[in-house]
DNA sequence: GCTTTAAATCGTAATCATTTCGATTGACAA
DNA sequence: TTGTCAATCGAAATGATTACGATTTAAAGC
């Protein structure tokens, strides 16, 4: 609560405006702060206090509170995007449970351990994820 | 034209058909094997000798070789998904083109690099991709 | 070569996530 | 309290991909 007003406050002070809507949104995050969350997740929550919501809506929502760096999106093949809440300015990687969504983040990086010749390629970007079980949903559903 | 052989024997083999649709695909991918492809290149390039070609087909095609292990497919971002031609049996990762989609290959896996606690945690699958843009390209279009 | 038949293909519609848009509402600065 | 523009709504559009009933065709067997 104290957390969810602290940033929205942030969104204010970057010129956004504070509404119910974008709370109850925050306040999600919060809560599943360990997991991620589908844009129809979002969706279907927000629905429950305001019926008439659009995902037009959502998805505004979600790439401002991206945009702000107060979440983080990842994608796994064609599934839908996935969001949680931004854990903090560091850059990291991340273990992904397949089976819960849940989390746990990883320190080390592999561009600092790989070796590749920068004079040949311009590098802008990478991504690296780690995808299984975690402890809890075991060792099923191997793919 | 040897080599197209040789991967349409192979989906010979193991029970399917030898269709020009699908030599005209495996061509292309042969001609650009340096490169990634979308669905719709592929479309675009066999309906120049079908016409009537359907989506059903090119992608009822890429499913199936890249099943045999004859194509790779990669994903960034929201983008439609791209493939190209098996680069070896040896596992591996890839530096990707922003500009115009020719890979490098590196050897290196970040998974025999890192250290992660595997008691907590049973790694079923990892994605590593570097992304920028190669000599030719040059250092344009940061992002 | 001719028949057979299941795989492959066609044409088109459906699906699903995401985006867009004109009209309306509402947050908040003055 | 009011004016303005961001935020939202409702609904349709988009773009990649998939699905499906009808038709065609590769290739095995005669």
């Amino acid at each position: 609560m104290a957390k969810s007003q602290e940033i929205l406050e942030q969104l204010k002070e970057s010129g956004h405006r504070f509404t119910g809507k974008r709370k109850i949104v925050v306040d999600l995050f919060i809560e599943y702060k360990d997991k991620y969350l589908t844009a129809k997740d979002v969706y279907e929550h927000v629905k429950k206090s305001y019926p008439s919501i659009s995902y037009d809506t959502i998805y505004r929502t979600l790439a401002l509170l991206k945009q702000e760096n107060l979440i983080e999106e990842m994608e796994y093949g064609d599934e839908a995007s996935r969001y949680r809440l931004s854990c903090g300015q560091g850059h990291h990687h991340h273990l992904v449970c397949l089976g819960c969504g849940s989390i746990k983040v990883v320190k080390d990086c592999p561009m600092e351990l790989i070796n590749i010749d920068r004079d040949d390629f311009t590098v802008v970007n990478h991504r690296f994820e780690i995808f299984g079980y975690c402890s809890t949903c075991g060792h099923s559903n191997k793919s």
